[in-house]
DNA sequence: CTGCATCCCCGGCGATACTG
DNA sequence: CAGTATCGCCGGGGATGCAG
């Protein structure tokens, strides 16, 4: 009898992670959290440090990836109580994680540089 | 003269080398690319199986994301001149060099997963 | 089955202005 | 300096229909 009662919950546990999974994928899988993610590295950094390390993302957007990551514990966000305020930003031992593996995306963007400029030439000239 | 000459194209190129990069990133870091990079793994895939499997994609996006996956050489397509047609699509070599860091990040969301709940719900119920 | 075109709407995103 | 809120637009992307 438990197992039965036990089978449904369990089910709907693994539909739910897997879910949850695919959110998170398709949180972390954008340009911005992606290059934020890169921009950081092994730095701390404050936010206008970070808007102008970006370069080409808004404040808006920042402010909203910034919120993203911080929700889902990939950055720390650290306030001082100082006039002017100041606000740093670095990675949380998920996030080096994190970052290892979209490094490896860069990686293979430098190494297939050519052969995809090639592939779109190819693409764009067919016939 | 030639040393003075030959100094601004190359930085030139640095710069549209960079540029084309930041491109090519953008393009491949989101979302619907990543997911039928994962679907594809070593599989020939047809259409509507991609469609299937990737689920939550639409006719058009599907589409759209192949047009531009095929187009930088990520993945091949053959159509085979049948009635009623087949197309298959698989990675390319570059693809499954794509796929392997696409890959990490998959293993990284599930390493992480329990991290990031308990992240959100402390973000969540903070104060 | 696959692919392209059209229409249309919702929401992402930039710009701007205002608090602490 | 950092963050929030509001507005407005442009375009992504869904739905649908048609062609090969």
């Amino acid at each position: 009898m438990t197992e039965q009662v036990s089978r449904m919950p369990a089910d709907a546990d693994v539909t739910r992670a897997d879910s949850l999974a695919r959110e998170i994928y398709a949180g972390v899988a954008n340009k911005w959290a992606l290059l934020v993610i890169n921009t950081l590295e092994d730095r701390t950094l404050r936010f206008n440090e970070l808007r102008t390390a970006v370069d080409g993302i808004s404040h808006k957007m920042l402010t909203q990836t910034l919120r993203g990551l911080e929700r889902d514990g990939v950055v720390d966000r650290t306030v001082y109580a100082t006039v002017p305020p100041r606000v740093d930003y670095r990675l949380t031992e998920a996030g080096r994680a994190l970052r290892d593996t979209v490094n490896g995306m860069c990686a293979w963007t430098r190494r297939y540089l050519g052969e995809i400029e090639a592939a779109r030439h190819r693409y764009d000239t067919r016939d």
